[in-house]
RNA sequence: CGGGGAGUGGCGCAGUCUGGUAGCGCAUCUGCUUUGGGAGCAGAGGGCCGCAGGUUCGAAUCCUGUCUCCCCGACCA
């Protein structure tokens, strides 16, 4: 893309609105713009992120055998007033009537609906297990919306519901949404805790929260210093439910609980090793049981010709979220500092003289290259000086800098970037596209 | 929902106390110079001062009401 020809209006001062460093920055880079408290719209960079982090959870989920299905935003009261929920949510639901004064609401999570089609689909023990996802909008009404997109009204979120023959089997789904979890995450870039959590409204009496540390979090949380390294996650078999169950429990053998579940007996256990920290919750996951399966009468013929009430999980990503969560744990004093695998352009070619037609020469022919290679390339051909395209990619935090001046260009060189680590090379123009392909 | 703060060109702010032609920096547009870390000079465009009433010869400024946004707390993916 050429950013003389694209739509990213970044801001030299910071808006006033902002006070958490990952709304400032995602306000200065251009990503979103504020329409109403919690309300956001995405600009074209904040949208390539978005897409990114959507992408990396939808192929986990896949990964995890979860199949994707989109259920409406704007749902009728009736299920939620069989489950119960339609009083026991208040306010915090979004309630609209429409023009025949029916009773609508924009959901602000989806047990009921998955749990209604779900039914709708199966009939036998055979049609189990089974686990649904989307990744849709949601709409919580929140007293205090706030921190930007950490704390949004509207919000992308990837919701699964997962549906088991009985108890054990409930578990190793839970398990493998677990694991998932853990290597979405770590894709991103991000050391996501798995802690022990409060069920909430949802229900139920297993739930761990996935939160990654950081001073602007809102959750108090407390774990092992263990939990400071990353775990390696890939050589588990998530289809061997006993080695799965054992890793997972290998997992949580080191302490690591939210402020409402905190075990203060396990917490002197773990003597020194014990932190303290704020948290970003960037997903959880739920077993419940039959609490919705039970309320809405949901059941599917077992091998013995009975009813069988299915047992239910549910697990939720909040995928705007992760936005600012990964700012958060990804910025400097100049900007963001994208983890390659969500930024939104892997390369900013920066051409320090448009004017001058060696350069931009130069620079569309590395342009052309770059795209041949399959490298997601934001150009800098605008008409400014090298400092002010600097601060710019510094700024949006692209993972490699390009940078094409007179100087080099003599040299047949051109200057390569690390924006993580601000390490500088200088690489033969004609070498620099395979360089950069070879560390993607 | 309790407590605090703020609404003035696109962004950041001053002006309000003490009423009298709406200002500054950045950004934008034009021209010239400049060009490896947010350039310089000259010129230009853009705001019924959140909204509605009221007081006054005259309101960004005083009074009343109202809407919106931000922060702390309680609540929450």
């Amino acid at each position: 893309m050429r950013l003389s020809r694209y739509f990213m209006p970044v801001l030299k001062e910071t808006p006033g609105e902002a006070q958490v460093i990952s709304h400032q920055l995602m306000l200065r880079a251009a990503m979103i713009r504020q329409t109403a408290a919690g309300i956001y719209a995405w600009l074209p960079m904040g949208k390539r992120v978005l897409a990114n982090i959507e992408r990396i959870v939808r192929e986990e989920q896949d990964r995890a055998g979860a199949i994707e299905v989109l259920m409406p935003t704007i749902q009728s009261s009736d299920l939620w007033k069989q489950s119960g929920r339609y009083d026991a949510y208040g306010p915090e639901m979004l309630r609209i009537t429409d023009r025949h004064d029916r009773e609508m609401l924009f959901s602000p999570t989806a047990e009921e609906l998955f749990t209604a089609i779900f039914q709708n689909g199966a009939r036998s023990y055979r049609d189990l297990p089974r686990n649904l996802y989307q990744i849709q909008w949601k709409f919580r009404d929140e007293v205090r919306p706030r921190f930007g997109v950490l704390r949004g009204r509207e919000f992308l979120m990837k919701d699964a519901y997962s549906f088991d023959v009985d108890y054990d089997s409930a578990v190793h789904s839970y398990n493998r949404m677990f694991i998932a979890y853990m290597r979405t995450f770590a894709r991103m870039g991000l050391n996501a805790i798995p802690m022990q959590a409060d069920t909430g409204p949802i229900g139920g009496d297993l739930s761990h929260e996935f939160i990654v540390l950081a001073p602007t979090g809102e959750s108090d949380v407390f774990y092992h210093e263990n939990w400071l390294k990353t775990r390696d996650t890939s050589a588990i078999d998530a289809d061997d439910r006993g080695a799965l169950a054992s890793f997972i429990d290998g997992l949580n053998a080191d302490y690591a609980a939210t402020d409402e579940k905190r075990d203060l007996a396990a917490e002197s256990a773990c003597g020194a090793a014990l932190k303290q920290s704020k948290g970003i919750e960037v997903g959880q996951v739920f077993y419940f049981g039959d609490k919705y399966t039970k309320a809405m009468d949901v059941t599917v013929q077992g091998p013995d010709g009975q009813p069988l009430t299915p047992q239910m999980g549910s697990y939720g990503i909040g995928v705007s979220r992760l936005v600012g969560a990964i700012i958060e744990a990804c910025h400097d004093e100049a900007g963001i500092v994208w983890p390659d695998a969500v930024a939104p352009f892997q390369v900013a070619l920066i051409n320090l003289r448009a004017d001058d037609a060696a350069c931009s020469q130069a620079c569309d022919k590395l342009y052309a290259d770059f795209a041949a290679a399959g490298i997601d390339v934001l150009y800098d051909d605008r008409d400014e000086r090298g400092g002010a395209k600097f601060a710019t990619a510094d700024l949006i935090g692209l993972p490699w800098q390009v940078i094409v001046g007179p100087k080099g260009l003599s040299a047949g060189v051109v200057e390569l970037k690390r924006r993580a680590t601000g390490e500088r090379i200088e690489v033969p123009i004609d070498a620099v596209v395979a360089k950069i392909a070879g560390k993607i």
